[in-house]
DNA sequence: TTAGCATCTCTACACCTGTAGACTTACTGT
DNA sequence: ACAGTAAGTCTACAGGTGTAGAGATGCTAA
């Protein structure tokens, strides 16, 4: 079962299992209610489909509510799909990605300094 | 003609038309088929949906070779996908990010400190 | 000038994904 | 004890995507 990626709807209801850490199929349903309408089953269908993909597990029960964990981390999730979009997009070239980022993207003076000090700890690294 | 996004193997075409700007379906299928197989028809088709789409257009002819140049820019193409991966696996968030790279992806010395000098840039300008 | 090849066009298809209906079943409040 | 409802299960389906074959046709080299 290598290699087991994620659609974007299932992204979406992983990072509110990252976020809860266990959560029911009413409970996510009634969170992604609130951006755009969706149907129960719907929601049902995304966590039944993870389930068999292993990135969530049953828990527990509480009357007939099933209750998920997440299996699969956020890490090993995200990691891969850094690489893809780095590859896909940009050529595998991460520098246009975090010029392109710092440049056109919202940064506070805080997130600006955080990320100088992560540069710096790099550079020590490096050298 | 709206929100017209490209499929991963889309992309990958654009990305060799912007490079060569202007190129026929069997330049592009041999570049293709260095990396892995794939047979000429195939490719043909992506350009095909690429025409559709106006993402490239026709220029010329040469014989029965027929040549496309890129009209969707790089840049038009790009900022929204960025955008869309942000969103969809940072929620919205470009720290950890631009975090995540710097500390994870490969990155020279010379890279370190471009980033650093437009880091410097972007705090200037939000001063 | 003509055979053979390269290229184009058209059609097809299976898988993934988002979407949801229909049906079943187990609680829950009265 | 039961009706109503909330939740679960199962099935379906259309559109997008990667993939490619078949057939038509126009070039090109001998």
């Amino acid at each position: 079962m290598v290699n087991m990626s994620l659609s974007d709807f299932e992204l979406e209801v992983m990072q509110i299992f990252w976020e809860l850490k266990e959560a029911s199929a009413p409970e996510i349903h009634k969170i992604i209610e609130k951006k755009r309408a969706v149907k129960y089953s719907t929601v049902k269908t995304i966590i039944d489909r993870l389930e068999k993909k292993a990135a969530v597990a049953r828990s527990r029960s509480e009357g007939r509510i099933i209750f998920y964990l997440p299996v699969m981390e956020k890490q090993n999730v995200r990691t891969p799909l850094i690489k893809e979009f780095i590859n896909r997009v940009f050529l595998g070239k991460s520098r246009p990605l975090v010029a392109h980022i710092i440049e056109q993207e919202q940064l506070s003076i805080k997130d600006i300094e955080y990320l100088e000090s992560v540069l710096r700890e790099k550079k020590k690294e490096l050298k």
